[in-house]
DNA sequence: CTTGACCCTGTAGTCGACTACAGGGTCTAG
DNA sequence: CTAGACCCTGTAGTCGACTACAGGGTCAAG
């Protein structure tokens, strides 16, 4: 488990060589140090990184999100009141998108309800006469 | 009501005049003809049309499936069976991004709950460690 | 000592829905 | 007749998270 090249850690982290590269260009990770000929070499603890990123970003935060998250992370004297903010945050951001997705889910139900489908032609669809305006 | 140029039309639909070149170049609407300068020439009705496309932006409908339900729209011999279809679809995509959101948000707050805020600092933070894959 | 797998930098492309020019031509009010 | 508001085309930039080269250099196996 000595320093790893960035093809070798894209293997471990089931990520491609481009994203590593990426992210370092964000910040996110950086590789412990360069071999002679510049090639990056990382610490095999990188790979607990990039978990802490993925699982971030399966949670909905951005990776400039997950940026400052591991700045926190890395800094022990930070208070844990500003991750709670982040994350109150993001979950102040998702409930607001799910009640707008639940707007949509709901107008295009209550139009889908009344359509007839292949038994009318478009003229008589209320779908589309409820996007022309017809009615409010 | 005579023919309207692209700056008038722009103020009455409340779009810009560089969106509405863009939505004919994606084929959702066409000035009905130019005039000898090869300035286009909308008629009025085409106010309508862009009140369609804006109600189902806000439907959910992408510019690309809202070009089908205009070609649809436009065919009286189309099915309205083909417009619920699209419609169903675009319900059940909505469904399964409010399921993931609601993961998401699932996933957040039981974090939060146990995260002491600023009470602590980020070593003793239950969110950070749950990104660091602690537990489980 | 060569072949092929790896690595480097830097740039550009993708998706969707715009937005912003640059460098022209046209139209209208005073 | 001229200033300024309008119009044209064509190209490029924005956001986020990648993805895909091109044109090099390096390294290990046979």
């Amino acid at each position: 488990m000595h320093p790893l090249t960035i093809g070798k850690l894209a293997k471990q982290a089931d990520l491609s060589v481009e994203t590593l590269r990426y992210y370092e260009r964000l910040g996110l990770i950086a590789p412990q140090q360069r071999s002679e000929a510049g090639y990056r070499l990382y610490e095999p603890g990188i790979v607990r990184r990039l978990r802490f990123i993925r699982r971030a970003q399966a949670l909905g935060f951005s990776l400039g999100e997950i940026a400052e998250l591991l700045a926190l992370s890395g800094d022990p004297a930070a208070s844990a009141g500003e991750v709670k903010a982040l994350t109150q945050a993001k979950i102040a951001d998702i409930e607001q998108r799910i009640r707008d997705l639940e707007r949509m889910r709901e107008a295009l139900a209550g139009l889908a309800e009344h359509c007839p489908g292949h038994r009318a032609t478009t003229v008589d669809c209320p779908i589309l006469g409820a996007l022309n305006g017809e009615d409010q």
